[in-house]
DNA sequence: CTAAGATGGACAACCAGGTTGTCTAAAATA
DNA sequence: TATTTTAGACAACCTGGTTGTCCATCTTAG
C-alpha cells in the first residue's frame, strides 16, 4: 500500500513528531511557551544578529511584521535590540544569553532524537534516509518563510 | 555531517517539495489558487460529507472558523451545502464534482511524484524510507489540525 | 560639498482568519 | 409535553499580518 499519497504525509508527520518532542523537552529544560516557528526565527536571526528589514526578507514577511515578531521575542527575553555604531538608523537584533541557551539545548535535543531514531531504524538506514532526502530536496536547508507558505486560505 | 538538526528540516523540505509540485501541476490542470491547507480540508470533509461542527472538530478549530472556511471553498466551487432530510438543523457539506475532480487529480499527481522519487532513489530505497517513517510516526496519517499546530507566536 | 534619492525603523489604519458569546430553530430526552 | 441539547448564524473582539506615511540617517550624483 505505497500510494503516492502517503509519502508527503509521512514526511510531515515525521517532522511534527520531532518538533513536538523537541518542544516537550525544551519546556522541561526551562523554555516553555515557545512555538515551532520560533526556531525558524532564531535561525533567521543568526549568530551575528540582523535587522528588522533583513529579518523580514528572510522570513518572507514585511519589515513591520518582523518588527512585531522581534518585539514579542524581546518581551520573552530571547532577543535584544542594540545600536549599530556604523549606522545610526539600524537597530541590530541579537539573541540574548537565554536565546543562545535555547539554541544550544535545541541542538542537543535534536541529536538525542536522532539517536533514538537510529536505535529504532539502525544507523545505516537512518543515514540512508537522510542521504536520499538530500537527493530530492534543495541544497539550502532553511526556508524560513515556511509559516507564511503554509497558511492562508 | 549528520547532526540531529538536519533531519527534521529535510523531512519538512521533502514535504514542501512534494506539495509545491502538486500545486504547480494542479494549477496546470485547471485548479489554480488552491493552498496547501485545502487538501487537508478536503480530506477532512471526506467522501460522505460532513457538517460545520464536525469539520471544526476534525480540523481542531471552532465551528465558526470551520463555517468560514466552508464559505470560502463554496465560493471557489469546491464544496456545496445541502439539507439533511433527517435533521433540519444540519447542513451537510459535500465536495462538488469539481472538488472530487481535484481530489482524483491530486492522487494521480502524487503517484507521479512518487514515481519520480523512485526513479532517482530506486524503488527499494524509497520503500525503505516509507517503511522507516511508519516505524517512527503515529499510525493515523491525518492530523488535519496541522495549520493550527504550526502557526501562532 | 551639497542636494537628491534610498534606506531603516516607527506609527497608524486596515484586513483576514481565528476566538468567544449570544441567539434561534430543531432534535433528543426526561 | 416540557426541558435540555445541538447545529448553525451573527456580532464583537483579538492577533498577526498587510500597506501607507513619516522622519532620521546614510549614500550618491552633480
Amino acid at each position: 500500500m505505497s500510494t503516492g499519497f502517503e509519502l508527503p504525509l509521512r514526511l510531515l508527520l515525521g517532522f511534527r513528531v520531532l518538533i513536538d518532542e523537541l518542544h516537550e523537552e525544551l519546556a522541561r529544560q526551562g523554555h516553555p511557551g515557545l512555538r515551532p516557528m520560533h526556531g525558524f526565527v532564531f535561525q533567521a536571526i543568526g549568530p551575528d544578529g540582523t535587522t528588522a528589514v533583513e529579518l523580514g526578507r528572510r522570513l518572507g514577511v514585511s519589515k513591520q511584521a518582523a518588527g512585531k515578531t522581534i518585539g514579542a521575542l524581546e518581551r520573552l527575553g530571547y532577543v535584544e535590540r542594540g545600536e549599530d555604531p556604523d549606522d545610526a538608523r539600524r537597530k541590530v537584533v541579537r539573541l540574548t544569553e537565554r536565546g543562545i541557551d535555547c539554541l544550544v539545548r535545541s541542538a542537543h535535543i535534536f541529536d538525542g532524537l536522532r539517536d533514538r531514531w537510529a536505535a529504532v531504524l539502525g544507523e545505516e538506514r537512518l543515514a540512508a534516509m537522510e542521504a536520499d532526502l538530500r537527493k530530492v530536496t534543495p541544497e539550502e536547508l532553511f526556508r524560513p518563510d515556511f509559516p507564511q507558505w503554509f497558511g492562508g486560505h
